[in-house]
Parts: structure tokens; sequence; C-alpha cells
DNA sequence: TTGTATGCGTTATCAC
DNA sequence: GTGATAACGCATACAA
């Protein structure tokens, strides 16, 4: 039994697939009762025109896709939630695909283009050259978390002035041994971390601090770079983590060597993904809209699918002051709150 | 500039499109220098078949689709990732549809149905009606942490005995008053492991205890829960939460009320997400493989796509106790082992 | 080994 | 209002 087709409706209703077709996209005059009795035949055949014909005839997917590296966790689930989320409000379906790092990542981009209207590359899931082959090819692309490529758009957080701000924080708290925990090479964003937190000792005349201790973003290696970095008499007195997981694997190796946060080492995080507030103490961070980040690629995609050209787009983030960023303070009441007023101190 | 068409490389290569379509999709015999010419032709132009088209002709869509309630935080993109991991292996794109409790949920659904070559479908995303009039229409479905519709198969975690085994432990350390912190009527899985939490009462003698503490599975929902459960004289010493997030909310909640974990509260979780290691105490809990009921889930409906009949799994849990369920363990010198080989202690 | 011709299920442009 | 009919871009029996 094959699946009906509009050409069964249309016999059913005893009117022409032109009229079907009309009746479905409400294109074109239709009779009233012409209408229903198309409506009734697609009903009891229980029919839907085929994505596909219907694709290949109005020249459009409707379908937008979104390509991220490999990223578990919060940061992932809520710029590709937040992507689904614009797509469906913009009547379109969302592919995802997870680069892994596999080595044919830009063939698999590339055959996903052909199957969306346009898509959302985050990070350096593929190379600049692939981004313009994209474009030439017809593919609206948007960049999240990662340079502008010649036309093609960006959406990012701020990151550079807010590290650089948290960092002077630690050092206003006279920390002088700061280190830096990620990978700068790992992702656009966190090298910009990595050089706000070089500005800021640049600015407070500190000596440059050693190179950043490579972690990936996921809490094992933290752990295990924290463990590295902290094993030591010369360890750092605070550590500026390029994000909360990674932080929350150095709250695990603190613990595991003895070590109080902050008394014995000061720790920051960045994302503020929901764990930070259950841990104790609580973990100070750098909040980004992750879920607005996808949103507003997937809005800023949905432009350019319309044909309207698109700025880049950088949305700002917040300080957020905690606890574990020391002096200790006691989450009643609270004595490292700073006047700042884009900065924010919570219990 | 109309983007080229197997027409235009077939002219430039002086082949016709049949030759051109069988060098792409390397069906049936074609000439070594033909190919090469054909190839050629089709890098000059940049192009690739128009997916829409060769769907069209083959009647494939080339895609498999998710669907899930809004679940954000690790179990949801550990299964979603594992999915598309699966999904890929299998040489197919990815879709996802988030259905956050919209109205509409069915007839999105439907739609996604429309250009998928089948779907696994989560929880109570939808109706079991709606999964029979899918595979009705000839959409395979594979139900993934939800009871098997019919001839429709399901991938689950086991949940039910892991729950009585935990709340046994709790109940062996000598609590009798236990409460169970989440929704059961927010998924299946959720009520077996109420289920699991009643039968270890009744198989220890302990009177019923009593309605579980609705929460959600989000942290503040967690917290909010925790703290109206916590904040009371006749509390609870122990608390079996649905899931991990939940159960870090609970952290919170003790720690704002001035409770201390396990002494003046045991705690549970579900899950065993990476940030249950890092909080302190160590968060006991049940480890469910979250990447690999996506990827199970992925490959039964690839089963089923390929016209092969697939049976339900039920993929096995661990018990993973840590401190948070006392008595309460040096991390050094583990207290709490339990000699039952399923069941397993981590520093 | 290669080319021809038909079908896939819609959309959309015309006439009527 | 409605109905032919030509694209849409490709896959594939069938011929050659």
């Amino acid at each position: 039994m094959p699946s009906p087709s509009i050409y069964t409706v249309a016999q059913r209703a005893g009117v022409s697939i032109a009229t079907v077709s009309r009746v479905l996209r409400d294109s074109g005059p239709v009779a009233a009762t012409t209408r229903e009795r198309v409506l009734a035949a697609a009903a009891e055949l229980s029919w839907s025109p085929n994505r596909l014909a219907a694709g290949l005839a109005a020249r459009v997917h409707g379908a937008a896709g979104i390509v991220f590296p490999d990223l578990a966790g919060p940061y992932f689930s809520q710029v590709v939630l937040g992507f689904e989320e614009q797509a469906v409000a913009d009547d379109r379906s969302a592919l995802i695909l997870a680069t892994h790092g596999r080595l044919n990542a830009d063939e698999m981009v590339l055959d996903l283009a052909a199957r969306v209207d346009g898509l959302v590359v985050m990070d350096r899931t593929v190379t600049d050259e692939v981004v313009r082959c994209l474009e030439g090819r017809g593919s609206p692309v948007v960049l999240l978390a990662r340079p502008a490529v010649g036309a093609t758009p960006a959406v990012r957080a701020e990151s550079l002035d807010a590290a650089t701000r948290i960092t002077a924080h630690l050092i206003a708290l006279g920390h002088t041994r700061l280190a830096f925990l990620g990978d700068p090479e790992a992702a656009p964003d966190v090298d910009d971390r990595w050089r706000g937190f070089l500005v800021a000792h640049l600015e407070a005349g500190l000596p440059a601090p050693g190179k950043p201790v490579r972690s990936g973003f996921v809490q094992d290696e933290g752990y295990a770079a924290g463990t590295a970095l902290l094993d030591d008499a010369a360890r750092p007195t605070a550590v500026v983590c390029a994000n909360d997981e990674a932080a929350l694997g150095v709250y695990a190796a603190a613990r595991d060597l003895g070590l109080r946060i902050p008394d014995d080492v000061a720790v920051t995080g960045w994302d503020d993904i929901p764990a930070a507030r259950a841990v104790t103490p609580p973990l100070a961070t750098v909040r980004q809209p992750m879920r607005e980040l996808g949103r507003q690629a997937g809005a800023l995609l949905s432009a350019r699918i319309a044909g309207v050209p698109a700025d880049s787009l950088t949305l700002p983030t917040e300080i957020v002051l905690r606890a574990s960023c020391g002096p200790p303070a006691n989450s009643r009441t609270p004595t490292n709150r700073i006047p700042t007023p884009t900065r924010r101190l919570e219990p």
C-alpha cells in the first residue's frame, strides 16, 4: 500500500491536484465547499504532502543546521536548544552535526549544507575556507563563538573584557600568583579569555603570568590539570578557569589535595551553569547567555536565508561573584560586593 | 547564477546525466577516464547532488529524528549526542525536536516524521495514539525512556530494581524516614524509581512512605522542593532524588538551611553526571548509560528502517555509592563499600 | 560502458 | 474558482 499522493487525494475529492495544493498551502482562491471536500479527503487518507517533493518544487528545504565540536554539558545543550527554538519559531526543522574532531568534518559539513537552507557553525569545527566555500555555494552561514569571516556574520558573547575584569578582581583581592586553566587554542572564546587574563596582569603592573595550564572543557580534564597545577608548593593562589565544568574539576582536585577554596586557592569559572550555585563554596563565574547565543544565531541565519544582510553581534556577559573567589564571604553577609553596575553578586 | 545541476555537470563532462549519477553514487560500471572527467567537472562547478531531488527519486530521506521534552542538562545532551553519533554512523542526518510541552506537540512530531526515515520518541512527548499513527503512516518509531507501544520497541535503562536497591541501602544504614523527591508523573522512568522506592519500604517492613515531593528535573526545582522538605523539624533523614540535578538543588537547600550531608540528611541522585563527583560530599547515585541509550535507540531505528524487526532493550544501570548517602566516609578510607558485585564504590 | 526516457510528488504559471 | 501542464533535480530500468 503505497502512501497516498496528491493525486490520490485529488481523485478522491473530485478535483485537480492544483486545487489540492491550493487548499493545503492556501495559495490562491478556493471555494469553501471545495476546500471542505479536499480537507476531508486528505484526512481520510491521512495524507500530508511529501516534503521532498514540496521542497524540490519550491526550492526550499525548510530546515536549518547547526555544527558544533563535541561539547557535551550545559553550554552545548543550551546553545543548541536556543537554536532549535528559533528554528521552530521560524517554521524550520533543526539538524545537528557534532564533528567530534573527526577528520572528515569538512566533508560532513558540506554534505549537511546540501540539506538545509543555511547553517550555524560553531567554534573551529571547520576552516574559514570551508565557510567561504559554503557561502559560495549559496548556503548562508552564521558563525557562533568564532570571529566573522568576510561577509559571514558572527554571534559571540563578550569574553575579553569580562576576563580582564574578573582577573582584575582577583588581583585587587591581593592575589599575585594566578594561573589560567584552559586551552586558548581550543576555541576562540578561550583565547579571548586568556588574553583578558593577560591584560589584567599588564594593567596591574604584575609580571606576565606563566603559560596557560592546558585543559579541555570537561570536568575530568579540569581535575587532571588542576591536580597537576595545585600539587606543588609553588602553586598559584588563584585559578581562572576557561569554563565552569573544568572549574568543578579543580574543586575536586583541591578537595583531594586537602586544599580549601577560597582560603588556599581561589577559583573562578565561566558560563554560570546551574551546578556553579550548588557547590560549596558557590563558584564565581562569568555568565554568558548560552541559550540566547543559539537563538540569536538562528535568528540571524533566518534573516540571511530571507536575503536580509545581517551584522555580527556580540552579546553581553556578566560577572557573577561568589564565595569561591574569596575573600570568604558568608552567604548571609556578603562582603565582596562590587559597586560596578555591570557586575553582580549573588548569595 | 542558478546552482549547477546534474545536467550542467553532464554537459561539461560530455556525458549523459545517467553517467554522472553512476559515478557519484558509484552504481553501475563507469570507465576510469569517464569517471575522471565527471569528477573534474563536478569539482570545477563545485556541484553536489540536490538532496531533495535525490531523496525524491530514491524515496529516502537519509535522515532520522529524535523528539524529546525540554530536558537541558547532561541527560539530554548525552542521549541526543549518542543518537547523533549513531545516525552519522549509519550515514544519516540527525534532526531534533524539543516539544517543551507545547500544546501542538503532536502536530510538530507528525510534521517532523514527514521529513525523516524514522524517529526516536522520548518520554511522554506524544501520546501512544500518535505513535501508532506514525507507524501507520509508515514511519518506523523507536521509543526511548518510555514503555513499548504495540510492535514499536523501546530502549530503556533499568530503573525499578536500582531504585529498590539504593533505597534498601539507605534503610540498611538505619534510615527510617525517607523521602522521594521527583515527579512520578513527569516521566515513566521516574515512576519506576518511585515504585522501587516503595518496594524497598515494603521489603524492609517499613511503613509506607509519604507522597513524593514533586520536583522537576532542574536544579532550581530541586532547590525549591528540597527547601520545603527540609525546613521542617520532622524532616526526613534521607532523600532519594529522581535525578542528580535535582539532588544538587537539595545540596544547595541543605547548605542554606545549615544542614550537613550526610550527617543531617543523606542524599542520593540518579544519572551520575560529572558534577556528582565534584560536589562535597560526592553524590551517591545510579549511573545510567545516557549516551548509550541514544546510540542504541538510533541503532534500533536503523534496523527498523532497514526493515528488520527490532526488540525492546533494557540497558543495565549501576549503583554508585558515595559519601552523600553516609555513613560519612573519608574519601581516603571508604567505609561504605558494599560487596554486591553489581554495586560499586568510588573514592 | 554509455545514453534515453520515465517516474518521484509538489509547486506554480498559465489558460479557461 | 478551477484545471492542465511544465518545471524541480535526480535515480534507474531499459536500450543500445
